[in-house]
Order: C-alpha cells, then sequence, then structure tokens
DNA sequence: CTAGATGCAAATTCTTTGCGGTCAA
DNA sequence: TTGACCGCAAAGAATTTGCATCTAG
C-alpha cells in the first residue's frame, strides 16, 4: 500500500458521490501534484482487486469508482452523469426470479435509476422559467 | 432512408442478441463492402433519433444496439459482452418506490442481469473438467 | 537489495468530425 | 437539381502499455 493508493483510496471514501478516474485525478493532485493519471488507472484497478473498491460501470463511456463495495443501487444523472447511492436494500428475490427465466448463470444484477438529479432540475426549472418570460426566438423563421 | 440505413437497420433486427457497432459494422460489410465505420455511427445515431432502434448502455465501454425500442430488461454475459433479452414486463412501481427516496427527478430505470451466457458457461465447465484430469501446474512453486 | 510501483509518453480502443465527392427524392 | 448522405482520413476522449527510474518492505 503505497502513499499514491492511500490519498487515491482516502479520496475516493471523501467525495461526494462516486468519481470518475479523472475527477479521482483532480482530488488526488492537490495533494500529489505530480502524480501521473496512469498511475490513477493502475492504482485503481489494485484498489479493485483488494477489494477497497468497486466500479460501477453505470450508463456509458466513464467509469465510477465507489468506496462502498457493498451491493447497493444508483441513480444516474441523464444530464451531468452524476452518480449517487439509492438508500434501499438489493432486491435478491429477482435473481432467482430471473434464474428461471433465462438459460444464463446468475451472478448478480445491476439497477440504476436514470433521471435528473436535483441541481440540474434547478437549473432545468430556471431555464423553463426563462423561456416562458422572454419572447419567443425559435419561432423566427426568415 | 438510404440503402444503407436499411441494411443497418435489417441486420440489427437479424442479429441475434444486440450488437454493437463494429458487430453492426461487421454484419453490414458482407452486403456493402465499401461501407465505413463512420456512416455506421453516423447512422446508427439517425436510426436512434427516429426511434427505429435504442442504444443499450449496458455495461460499460462498447454500446449495444437494439432494434426493440420497447423498453425491457437485458441480461449480459460477463466473459463475452453478450447482451441477451429477459423475458419479463419491467417492473413500472420500482419508479414509484424509488421517487419517494431519493431527490432526483426519475425519468426511468434500467435493470441488467450479469451472468455467464450459455456458450460461456460450456466453455468454463470444459476447463474446469480440463483442470481435474491434468496435473496441477500451478501450484509449482520453485 | 529487489520486486513491484511510479511518471512520462506513446499506443489502443471506441467514437466523432471535417471535407470533398455522390446519391436519393 | 440539391440537400442530405457517403467514404476516407484524421481528430478526440477514455484507458492501457512500454520503459527507465524510484521506493517501500
Amino acid at each position: 500500500m503505497t502513499r499514491q493508493r492511500r490519498v487515491i483510496l482516502e479520496e475516493i471514501r471523501r467525495f461526494d458521490g462516486h468519481p470518475t478516474a479523472d475527477e479521482v485525478y483532480e482530488a488526488v493532485r492537490k495533494r500529489l501534484p505530480r502524480i501521473s493519471m496512469s498511475t490513477i488507472y493502475r492504482d485503481l484497478e489494485a484498489l479493485c482487486e483488494w477489494g477497497k473498491i468497486q466500479v460501477l460501470e453505470v450508463g456509458c463511456s466513464k467509469k465510477h469508482f465507489d468506496a462502498d463495495t457493498n451491493n447497493h443501487y444508483h441513480a444516474r444523472c441523464i444530464r451531468c452523469g452524476r452518480v449517487t447511492n439509492l438508500p434501499v436494500q438489493p432486491f435478491t428475490y429477482l435473481e432467482q426470479a430471473f434464474r428461471d427465466l433465462c438459460d444464463y448463470k446468475v451472478i448478480g444484477h445491476r439497477l440504476e435509476l436514470i433521471g435528473l438529479c436535483p441541481d440540474c432540475l434547478k437549473q432545468q426549472k430556471e431555464k423553463q422559467r426563462q423561456a416562458a418570460t422572454e419572447p419567443v426566438e425559435a419561432d423566427k423563421k426568415g
């Protein structure tokens, strides 16, 4: 357990929500300015293998990292990509139900809620209010 | 609706499971050998916008495409990445339940089963059988 | 001391974009 | 005819890898 890995783990634990690799990088860089992105990726992988963190493969493109390795569900903001926990125990009965319905060997399941996070919801309402007040520019056609 | 788009749509519909962009490319290329990857991506996007197909953001890294645009659940093979349908109606009550539990504006939800597809399961069993028969090489330590 | 970890840069993988030529409506 | 579309090549974004150096145990 090197200095870098310790700091990475601490920053993931401290993070509000579940950071992506570059969010981890930005946070860690404040304490270890010379750390490189490849170290971030390599150490994230190592921490996963040691069971210290888990990867959240929510949505596509970017991976998120979570210091809580217990199974739990997440909500994902469709606008900013933020990922937060859902305060419920996973429904394990779902897996048993699906075992009878498909020919896969079931290992686990993932459930994610798609929506707008409070911040983005606020911004969206703000925009709608502005749109209702201002003259309608979009209707000008020529 | 161009020739390319028609063929792309047909090949997605014909595909056993839900192809990734490069799987679509390989399938389409047999009928339109000069088609390019950028056309595949652009046409997949157009078909999505027209509601002819949907993107499945299962797991990470690669997008999968699905000619069935109704909401439904999927199973994903952890080994080969294959994605197949689960024969159940989505549990809409989950969204209502989660509305009371988080401060997101809930738009939808995704549920995916993680496991081994029949093919990979077969291969894994094959390997295990071999391992049980052969001398244990991994135990040689020096 | 030494195996393994680090930092840097270059390579990979998946996806998107710019551009000149082409095709369907 | 002409605006949308195509193929090609090059750019981007996220992640991985090769390699020389360094460091924790």
